[in-house]
DNA sequence: TGGTCATATGACTGTCTGGTCATATTATAG
DNA sequence: CTATAATATGACCAGACAGTCATATGACCA
């Protein structure tokens, strides 16, 4: 948790840090991140890091908590969608939150998505319960579509569960080099569309691939 | 490449420190594996590795080589199937075989998946090439059950390489999981057992969706 | 035995890291 | 204007790292 003097600094001081980390965390996995390298990116004095957080753990697993507040604020501005709906259409409002978070905060996104992925040399509970419920949250939906008929029944609902799970994790990646976007350029650069008629078309195709599969039916 | 010192050595002495080194890497990513840990796990003094190796950029190449060797000795020993039979099916043995190097070679696999998905701080044009050529296998297959009128012609063959793809890299984790087996105590423990019916129907399960999608098709 | 060549060694160098802390600066309040 | 508290600073510390190199060891041959 960061200090009171954190939350004293002036608005705009504190941006400046916050966004220069994220830039590091970004950049690097945990162990490689530097914070001396954030303090000459930010000119600020190295230990006033240490006013602001214990250590670099308490520094970024704010950073974390700060990602999840993001992305929470995301599916909740997003208007839910009618619950009476099928499960899939259901999904693609989902998979389509998840990359949309990816497009407004990129880096942060980046930071996120290692923490997932890469190593962390610390054991965190926090850190392992936001892992496990991305898991239940895809458990507890896919519950649901068997129960509603949605899903056939013959399905192992743990497969579903990593089959969507995989798919949503990598998404945001594919939709970035669909759109040929440089993840690195992303974030300092302009603002980029998410809402366009050809990424709309990808959640279509995905999540008609997770309903009726790659083969033809027709044969 | 390795100095000609490296193969002059014993054939025991070599095993070993392959086999250190192939668990640093496996434990730790590229920046984080320590040469320091290496000899002194092997038993052996620093300087010697640079008799063997150029610099640890040159350790980790070789071991990424190593691995690709791995899996090409399991693809060709694996009788390819029949050619005439559906993509889905060439799919499931593609899948099954990929797992099987996890199980076989678990923790070369592990470095080889660190190598796809973590930060490697300098550019190799040959691992570049390693990466795509994957994704190339996957999308000549994906033309082809498109040619074959296997897969849905309306299916954004991209899209279809993107999905097949992730979920084949995930693959062997989500067994390893499913299974119980911890991945750090594989590979120094007692070989384990791929071709058990479980497994056999966890590739059936995958190929199905991939097929058919999760939905309900009677409703 | 002596000489030549391949190999092994580990102390050492330069560089980077996270983190500390005595000191300096600034803001607040009486 | 002064006293007190809050904040900022950067030299410094201990530890880890990749990589070097003068020296030692051992094998092979004449």
């Amino acid at each position: 948790m960061p200090t009171q003097t954190f939350f004293n600094l002036p608005e705009t001081k504190r941006q400046a840090f916050i966004q220069a980390a994220i830039e590091e965390f970004a950049d690097n996995d945990y162990a490689n991140a530097s914070i001396t390298r954030i303090v000459a990116r930010v000119g600020i004095a190295k230990g006033s890091v240490y006013q602001y957080f214990q250590d670099k753990q308490d520094l970024y697993l704010y950073l974390l908590d700060l990602a999840a507040q993001e992305k929470l604020a995301l599916l909740r501005d997003a208007r839910p969608p009618d619950p009476g709906m099928s499960i899939f259409a259901y999904l693609r409002w989902l998979l389509s939150t998840g990359a949309q978070f990816q497009l407004v905060h990129p880096r942060l996104a980046q930071v996120a998505y290692r923490a997932l992925y890469g190593d962390i040399p610390f054991h965190d509970e926090t850190l392992v319960r936001m892992k496990a419920a991305a898991y239940a949250y895809i458990g507890q939906l896919v519950e649901q579509g068997l129960a509603r008929g949605d899903i056939a029944p013959d399905i192992d609902p743990e497969l579903a569960v990593f089959v969507i799970h995989s798919l949503s994790m990598e998404l945001g990646n594919f939709i970035l080099k669909r759109q040929g976007i440089d993840p690195a350029a992303l974030g300092q650069g302009h603002m980029h569309m998410f809402d366009t008629p050809e990424i709309a078309r990808i959640f279509d195709q995905l999540v008609r691939v997770l309903e009726q599969g790659l083969g033809n039916r027709t044969t």
